[in-house]
DNA sequence: ATCCAGGATCTCC
DNA sequence: GGAGATCATGGA
């Protein structure tokens, strides 16, 4: 499967970009190996063209269009987006040039509760490193020594000790009491549920471990609501630093700010910011 | 060795 | 409701 002219597409900045954990680069061109919905996919890219395929070889048309158009959020118009957050806005026209190739995956929600419950005080390496070991303990095996992320029953076998052995430190409890509520009912997992953010928002901080950043994630890459605007140190970082003029600013303030400039297209925003200011180099 | 990481919670005021 | 300590783990 192959297409010929991505726009607004690369596959490295769109994996390296923080939203996404299990994945791995294959070589030293743009070509990686990712996990996701409980298949594996190559892809490779060389500028506007981009080869995809199963190690089997087995990836029609309709099966890439059925759930790979919408993980690489390919329908929509990432040109018209950027135009629209970048206007009068010079920090952002930089951050946008800096990867333009970002886009904002369609990923599984109940993945993402447990990925950035992971994510607290923690570093990208280590994360997918406890998210390997989880998957490969309580995941069911895809072929190779690959395995799916586990399902809420699967991961239910597990105890906090049993989690706290692959590496989870002090998060294991939170991730038990996330299973636990997921599997009573309490807390929905499906990317179309009808909820309104706040109240989505307000649900998933009832969970211990699930505060307003690690929300917000899960609500911008699991659930679809692209005007949420999680704000960890990188993001509070750029703000202060490029947009307050070095001024410490609280997260409520940033919030509000965000609001205001960037509306429904703030989860776009926040992305090129924060990857902008992880990766640019320092001064 | 001390500090820090896509933070959250608990305590204490 | 805001400041401060504490929480595992591992790399710099």
């Amino acid at each position: 499967m192959i297409i010929h002219n991505a726009v607004n597409f690369d596959i490295g900045q769109t994996l390296e970009c923080g939203q996404c954990f299990r994945f791995e680069k294959t070589d030293d061109t743009n070509s990686y190996f990712l996990l996701a919905y409980g298949k594996k996919l190559n892809v490779s890219q060389n500028g506007d063209k981009v080869k995809f395929w199963y190690d089997d070889g087995k990836l029609d048309k309709k099966e890439f269009d059925t759930i790979w158009m919408q993980y690489f959020d390919f329908e929509r118009d990432y040109a018209d987006i950027q135009a629209k957050i970048s206007s009068n806005d010079t920090i952002m026209q930089h951050a946008i040039a800096f990867a333009p190739g970002i886009r904002i995956l369609q990923q599984d929600p109940w993945e993402m509760i447990i990925s950035f419950i992971i994510s607290a005080n923690n570093r990208i390496p280590q994360i997918k490193q406890v998210i390997k070991n989880i998957c490969k303990t309580y995941g069911g095996n895809i072929g190779g020594e690959h395995y799916a992320f586990p399902t809420p029953q699967e991961l239910a076998k597990a105890t906090a000790e049993d989690l706290r052995a692959l590496k989870t430190g002090f998060r294991d409890k939170y991730i038990v009491d996330a299973t636990k509520r997921v599997l009573a009912g309490e807390m929905p997992v499906e990317r179309n549920c009808k909820l309104p953010t706040n109240e989505l928002r307000k649900t998933l901080m009832e969970t211990k471990g699930i505060g307003e950043k690690v929300a917000d994630c899960i609500l911008l890459f699991g659930y679809g609501r692209w005007e949420s605007f999680p704000i960890d140190v990188w993001v509070r970082r750029v703000m202060e630093q490029l947009y307050f003029n070095g001024e410490s600013m609280p997260p409520a303030k940033i919030h509000a700010f965000a609001k205001e400039r960037f509306g429904e297209l703030a989860g776009f925003a926040q992305q090129y910011l924060f990857h902008y200011m992880r990766l640019k180099k320092t001064t």
